[in-house]
RNA sequence: GUGGUUGUAGCUCAGUAGGUUAGAGCACCAGAUUGUGAUUCUGGGGGUCGUGGGUUCGAGCCCCAUCUUCCACCCCA
């Protein structure tokens, strides 16, 4: 008989309590401004019929896709003959279901599911797993948590602006000041594919575009080029990496290279009306500006985002002078509900990234000790006597809300109050033959080393501070 | 999915050319100190060296497979 040892599944994380409590922080500061913003919470199954995800990601995307296997006899729909078509056509008949892969296309099921009893415009956040059989690497994991804010039914670039706004206020609510809001538009995108002569490829010169960080003009031209842009075109986008100025140079500039293609006039216009929405709204992200002087939102042209699916206005937030990649990212599509069947319905979102907030926030050292909740004060007993005297005090802690706990056994004093002093409990109350006498407890403060007599009242008043 | 990398005590890691009984620090337990924690001192427990095969007189070390870790690519949060 071999003692199996224990293990998680590969790319799959336990948080310990310590974890937890910083996880927690960063989600109630997120979930605290969205709902500020008029935003509400939805939830939806872990898991999904497969023909609802199936489709939804590319063919890389569905690889990615765990599925669930039937229940019970889960080849009863399967044939021999079967087999020889290949693993593609078993999967189909032994699996029904799949874990959400993200929570944008659950949202848009749930929409069309729900038409008639939504009213639109109808703004949701979502904060929860989703799974990916991709390879794990750092920062990459098979379970990870997605905070999703997005609404649907309308068309206002105040959406935009908003998304702006709650970017801001969750990173500044965090700590953090030193980070830049990255904007684009598709048409802006679409419209420079048109001016340098490659009109319709934009798909292609986004993908490309998107890396051109990681690889640098060299790999992007390169790149570009394997995938039949053309020479002169290449070059007429090069400038483009290095456009310098304020945000209203650069749309001045883009303004002329534009020129009349009607994309590209959308998309500065859009931008426009974005910057106004954000003036009329006195928004920090004009007025902040980086350890360099760069304003804290930036129009940004080699912005790109590799999804397809966006249209309109694209995000994408990066902490300045940590190694770490973009932690929020989002943009405004056009057709998101098309795939259920119900056109028209134009939508924007962003998402935050949980994993990578939170190793910037520990690598800054910006969470607060506030952000750390345990137990206030530890009771010490001696025997059965004083766990009985304890135990009404105990309650009395706790009805004061102070968070409380009577060590459960009569341990020796050594180990309660190293129990005590492992889990940081800054306060122990001892109640022995001697407190239980004169009614009065004493209270040791375990950080100053300090105790005194005193009274349970006197203690509540004292602990309640 | 492609190429590479990693695995030794609860944790972080040593382990020399393949050679007796696999080590250290931290952590844990006990005692010094029967009513006082993070310091100090003394002692103690704990490893089938990721797993399964193979080569060898002999394997932690070499070979194969597999799982895991991390990295680059693909893609993405």
């Amino acid at each position: 008989m071999s003692k199996e040892k224990p293990s998680i599944p590969k790319g799959t994380r336990d948080f310990g309590p310590a974890v937890v409590v910083k996880r927690n922080y960063i989600f109630n500061t997120i979930k605290r401004t969205f709902e500020k913003f008029g935003y509400l919470p939805l939830e939806t199954p872990a898991m999904e019929q497969l023909s609802v995800l199936t489709g939804k990601y590319g063919d890389e995307g569905d690889q990615l896709l765990f599925k669930i296997l039937n229940s019970g006899d889960f080849l009863s729909k399967t044939k021999p003959e079967d087999l020889e078509q290949g693993y593609k056509n078993i999967t189909r008949k032994v699996a029904e279901k799949g874990l959400r892969y993200d929570l944008t296309v659950p949202f848009a099921r749930f929409v069309v599911m729900n038409r008639n009893e939504i009213t639109f415009p109808f703004k949701r956040y979502q904060i929860q797993p989703v799974w990916r059989a991709d390879r794990p690497q750092k920062g990459r994991y098979r379970e990870f948590y997605q905070c999703d804010a997005d609404v649907v039914g309308t068309n206002s670039l105040l959406c935009e602006a908003e998304i702006v706004q709650m970017i801001n206020e969750v990173l500044t609510a965090l700590g953090l000041t030193d980070f830049t809001i990255k904007i684009n538009h598709r048409g802006i995108l679409a419209g420079i594919a048109e001016a340098i002569g490659e009109k319709g490829r934009e798909g292609d010169i986004c993908v490309v575009i998107d890396k051109l960080d990681k690889i640098g003009a060299e790999g992007v031209r390169k790149e570009l080029l394997e995938r039949g842009i053309s020479e002169s075109a290449v070059a007429k986008l090069e400038p483009l990496y290095t456009l310098e100025g304020t945000n209203e140079q650069l749309l001045e500039q883009l303004q002329s290279i534009l020129g009349e293609t009607a994309e590209g006039q959308r998309g500065l216009a859009d931008l426009r009306e974005v910057w106004q929405y954000l003036s009329k709204l006195n928004s920090q992200a004009l007025t902040a500006s980086n350890a360099s002087g760069i304003p804290r939102l930036m129009l940004d042209v080699t912005l790109a985002r590799g999804l397809s699916y966006y249209t309109g206005c694209i995000f994408e937030v990066k902490v300045n002078n940590v190694s770490m990649g973009s932690i929020s990212g989002g943009g405004r599509y056009d057709n998101l509900t098309g795939m259920f069947g119900m056109p028209g319905v134009s939508g924007v979102g962003f998402s935050f990234g949980v994993d990578r907030i939170y190793d910037v926030l520990e690598e800054l050292m910006l969470f607060p000790d506030s952000s750390q909740v345990g137990t206030k004060v530890l009771l010490v007993q001696f025997d059965k006597d004083s766990e009985f005297y304890a135990l009404p005090v105990l309650q009395q802690l706790r009805d004061a809300g102070i968070a409380a706990e009577l060590y459960p056994e009569p341990a020796k004093l050594k180990k309660q109050m190293g129990y005590a002093d492992q889990k940081s409990i800054p306060y122990v109350i001892l109640i022995g033959s001697e407190e239980m006498a004169s009614g009065k407890l004493k209270l040791r403060d375990m950080q100053l080393g300090e105790q005194q007599d005193l009274t349970i009242e006197e203690i509540i008043s004292l602990l309640i501070k």
